[in-house]
RNA sequence: GGCGCGUUGGUCAAUCGGCUAAGACGCCUCCCUUUCACGGAGGAAUGACGGGUUCGACUCCCGUACGUGCUACCA
């Protein structure tokens, strides 16, 4: 085995990629560029039914926005191929005829019907959930119960089967995870679960340690949903005789709902209005569509900042990490054992670090498409006056439409009310003066314009504070923006006089 | 029900036996700003419970409670 340090990451396309998804990938990631590692992306497209067209494509589109690309992928290809697990059925068939052959695994026929009967006739208050495992086995049809001849006429007739590991009775199940420390399981408690389907496909427990193996892959890190199921998967490295070659475990913590309990939902998101997805999904199924983070405004790597940070820090209470800092920062060890609520408004606040300490071209290139979206065209030039002149208050990418669209159409909506109560003939003459003025002004900036407002004000007997807001309403259409005169400035001289005009006439 | 895993402010969390328990988000107050934000300065708010071990326990051990995950021919 080679000391080289491989991890990977294997989705099932069933759909949008969610944050614990994307934690997942990015802490593999981290891991095996620290160690200049391989890192493998492989498709568990196994079961049909869940399946989803267009999912692959989604997933790898994920991972190229937050820039986590792997070395090896079903698109890319590498030395371990084929990366799908519809492409690798063969290899599954095969050891799981070898641990047939063994007495490790056995031949299952029976019906989802006689299945059903079993666990409903077992089931009582005590046992909720009855299992298949050592003490059901012999009351079912399999070729541990049966007699041989029955098992090989069964076959001969195609009859559809499954096969199941056998379970040992009485042994307990060890192993150190890096984050957990020493786990043991009873192994009577733990069911014989299918290892291959009857359509031939494995089940996630014959793939990943079949894949695992074959791929070299040295160390595994997934949700702690996959805990449970470690005992039948450590087994089966046992007895297919790659013990000394299992990868070290890592079981990563769950993320959870905001508010309440229990694990983070797509659903959670939509009922409480953020995003769980790194994309925008839709379902061809349903024509549904989730929002994801890049679409909502996020910036990758403020999205994968967040990531990293929901559930590990170096322990210095630094938050904010470039991806090469994580790479050289992260351990697996410092990696919590609990799951973490997620904090949409927490999310929010790396964003807004993010957009304040990118640079301007940078930020016009992300800001563009929010704005495009709008419907109006623009040039990069003017966008980063606009930029430069707004990014603090913005939180999100879409931010920049919503704090800044009165610089590129007049504003539709003007808060009359807010100047009308105050609103005389003094203050029609200064700003009918004033605009009349504006035409003269040769040297456009918001220095100029403010002293040439401060100016007539003096001369009018006027309080600054009295032709402010007005000012703004005309220029903005409410309460908010950055300096006026910066905004006068950035709009230019017949956009000004414009707006100002407009709103004189109806007031 | 069984089994696994977990439990420090509302949330994310530091601490690896010396704690007057960091920091961040959010919240509140004030300052800055003749808008709204940003920013700055403060503030309220925490060790689930009960037993041990120890000179000393948030930290180690045991129990209880609570939470969560699994208990599919799903991953």
């Amino acid at each position: 085995m080679s000391d080289k340090v491989r991890v990977r990451f294997a989705p099932s396309p069933t759909g949008g990629l969610h944050l614990g998804g994307v934690r997942t990938v990015l802490y593999n990631y981290l891991f095996a560029r620290q160690h200049g590692g391989d890192f493998v992306l492989r498709i568990e497209d196994t079961d049909q039914n869940r399946f989803v067209e267009g999912a692959e494509e989604y997933i790898v589109n994920c991972l190229k926005w937050c820039d986590l690309e792997p070395d090896e992928s079903p698109e890319k290809g590498g030395a371990y191929g084929p990366y799908r697990q519809s492409e690798r059925k063969h290899l599954y068939y095969e050891y799981a005829q070898k641990l047939i052959d063994a007495g490790y695994a056995y031949y299952a026929f029976d019906t989802t019907e006689e299945l059903e009967k079993m666990r409903h006739d077992l089931r009582s208050d005590e046992n909720p959930n009855p299992q298949y495992d050592h003490q059901t086995r012999t009351h079912m049809r399999n070729s541990l119960s049966l007699r041989p001849e029955e098992v090989v006429s069964l076959l001969n007739k195609n009859t559809p089967y499954v096969v199941r590991i056998k379970m040992p009775q009485n042994m307990t199940v060890k192993f150190t995870d890096m984050i957990r420390g020493e786990i043991s399981f009873d192994t009577n408690i733990v069911d014989d679960k299918v290892l291959l389907k009857a359509d031939g496909f494995p089940t996630y427990h014959l793939a990943v340690v079949v894949d695992d193996y074959l791929m070299k892959i040295t160390h595994s890190f997934r949700g702690e949903e996959w805990l449970p199921s470690a005992p039948v998967h450590l087994l089966l490295w046992e007895y297919l005789g790659w013990k000394d070659q299992m990868p070290q475990w890592a079981h990563l913590p769950l993320i959870l709902k905001p508010d309440g309990n229990g694990k983070l939902s797509k659903r959670d998101g939509d009922r409480l209005g953020f995003p769980v997805f790194a994309m925008d999904w839709t379902d061809p199924k349903t024509n549904e569509t989730t929002h994801g983070f890049r679409e909502i405004g996020f910036l990758p790597d403020a999205f994968v900042n967040m990531l990293a940070l929901l559930g590990w820090n170096d322990g210095t209470g630094q938050e904010i990490f470039s991806i090469e800092e994580l790479i050289k920062k992260f351990s697996i060890e410092r990696v919590h054992k609990s799951g973490a609520k997620f904090d949409y408004e927490k999310a929010k606040w790396f964003n807004h670090q993010y957009i304040q300490h990118k640079d301007t071209d940078t930020l016009v290139a992300y800001a563009k498409p929010f704005i495009e979206e709008k419907g109006v065209t623009t040039d990069d030039k003017y966008l980063s006056q606009i930029v430069t002149a707004i990014k603090d208050r913005c939180t999100l990418l879409s931010d920049f439409w919503s704090q800044g669209s009165f610089f590129f159409i007049a504003p539709e909506n003007i808060d009359l009310a807010a100047i009308k109560d105050k609103w005389n003939e003094q203050k029609k003459t200064f700003f009918e003066t004033w605009v009349k003025d504006l035409d003269s002004i040769t040297e456009w900036t918001h220095a100029t314009l403010e002293q040439r407002f401060n100016d007539l004000l003096l001369q009018q007997g006027l309080k600054k504070g009295d032709a402010l807001l007005p000012l703004r309403i005309m220029l903005v259409g409410g309460k908010y923006g950055p300096g006026v005169f910066l905004i006068a400035e950035i709009i230019g001289k017949k956009e000004t006089t414009e707006r100002i005009n407009r709103i004189l006439s109806q007031l």
